[in-house]
RNA sequence: CCAGACGGCUGGACGGCCGCUGUUCGCAGCUCUUCGCGAGAUCGGUUGCGGAUGGAGGAAAGUCCGGGCUCCACGGGAACGCGGUGCCGGGUAACGCCCGGCGGGGGCGACCCCAGGGACAGUGCCACAGAAAGCAUACCGCCGGCCCCGGGCGCGCGAGCGUCCGGCCGGUAAGGGUGAAACGGUGCGGUAAGAGCGCACCGCGCGCUCGGCAACGAGGGCGGCACGGCAAACCCCACCGGGAGCAAGACCAAAUAGGGGCGACACGCCGGGCCUAGGCCCGGCACGCGGGUUCCCGCGCCGUCGCCCGGGUCGGUCGCGCGAGGCGCCCGGUAACGGGCGUCCCAGAGGAAUGGUCGUCCCCGCCCUUAAAGGCGGGACAGAACCCGGCUUACAGGCCGUCUGGCAAA
RNA sequence: CGGAGCGUGGCGCAGUCUGGUAGCGCACUUGCAUGGGGUGCAAGGGGUCGUGGGUUCAAAUCCCGCCGCUCCGA
């Protein structure tokens, strides 16, 4: 998947809580397949983004063509090896 | 047993952990209505926790029809226009849907397919080929005549005769060969050659009788062939249709900006005059409001602050699920369907929930194995957005029933 | 939710209304011309007309279903 993260500036008003946005286009297939892949990032954000996401930030996972059908590791994998490249790792 | 036709049902099962959401009950916090001096009680809302319970489909899809519901328009109705439907009867709230029947076509059969009204209301088209493509005609032929005509050949001494080719007049539409389609087809008679010219059968047309509610069918009679196809070409006829759509529509209602009213401070630009600064007066211009047709008259005048009023936007609430409802039994009907009785309550999200993950079983395929065990991969089409009745399209696997053809056995 | 349009050689488009012959430009191939290339001249190849049915003697064209793409309105 992809994921998109902003952290807002010091002199922006900065929530404790994590913000998510889910994004499954068109491309990614039809209703039924766009639905599972958004359920499964939401899924995989409630179970890593609590424990080692930045707090305050806002994230936004957007699923690609075989999020609704790659296998569950390596789907975690995939979000922990892309919060360390952003450098937001705990 | 094999092959096939039709109709119906189903659309993986169980469990562990972690979640989302509707309803309801309890507790707690906040808020609010009413009562009370007060403690508090009470109606409702909201948040959190806990318990109980519900949570995608047969197509939820495509958005092709028909309705409910809501708003808008309209005096009633009709006509014109536009769009749709199109054998007959029935079902239904309605339909372009469904059932039964008729007609046509396909299949050995069960059965399947068909927009299937009108071509004497009119207009139009039928390429190429062919003589001719729609009112009918006559190109090649075939037949007869020529005392009138031209030419060739043969016979004859000769007038002439015979024959062939051509011309002219008349009869004919059987044959030609094209084409998707040719003014009926086959056979017999008939004739100079032919022709519904006559006859039989078939086809076609028009009455009659009988059966059927009807579409239509059956029988028999007459006509003697005249009336080609295309209306999913224009069109004619009959019937149907007001428009938009839950982002319909109703209610509550921020911040900011803007509108109106009241009050206070305050009074646009240019020129001239008065006066120490700063203001005042007169005339003109610009703007707003009101009144009588261009034009004129009257009144007001920038802005700042405070209070009040109304409209829109963000947001929120309702619409929003008891319905042409599901299931079971009985009755009527060939059936679609209708009636009665009993029983059940069955998703309501809103940048959009109904799930994520793991395990066991089931089914299918592949590998290994004599087999078992085992390993790997896969489990269809597809996600509610106001609701309902249909149609169309997609769909792995499985189950049930009825029927047809063939083979075998009894 | 409602509506409109498009699909034809490799690419961009005609032809569809009014049914019988699928055409144009660029590109491609071959030849000529040039020392070579470009340009030019001549000749040539290439299209299930998105798809499945139907009407018709005959369908790119008329009718119906489906698929894909684009656009508009609320």
């Amino acid at each position: 998947m992809v994921l998109q993260a902003y952290k807002p500036g010091a002199d922006e008003p900065r929530a404790e809580d994590i913000r998510l946005g889910l994004t499954a286009s068109r491309k990614v297939g039809g209703a039924v397949v766009r639905n599972r892949a958004r359920r499964r990032l939401r899924a995989l954000a409630r179970e890593v983004l609590p424990r080692h996401g930045a707090r305050g930030c806002d994230y936004v996972l957007v699923a690609r063509g075989d999020t609704a059908t790659r296998p569950w590791p390596d789907l975690v994998e995939d979000i922990e090896a892309a919060l360390r490249r952003l450098g937001h790792w705990r």
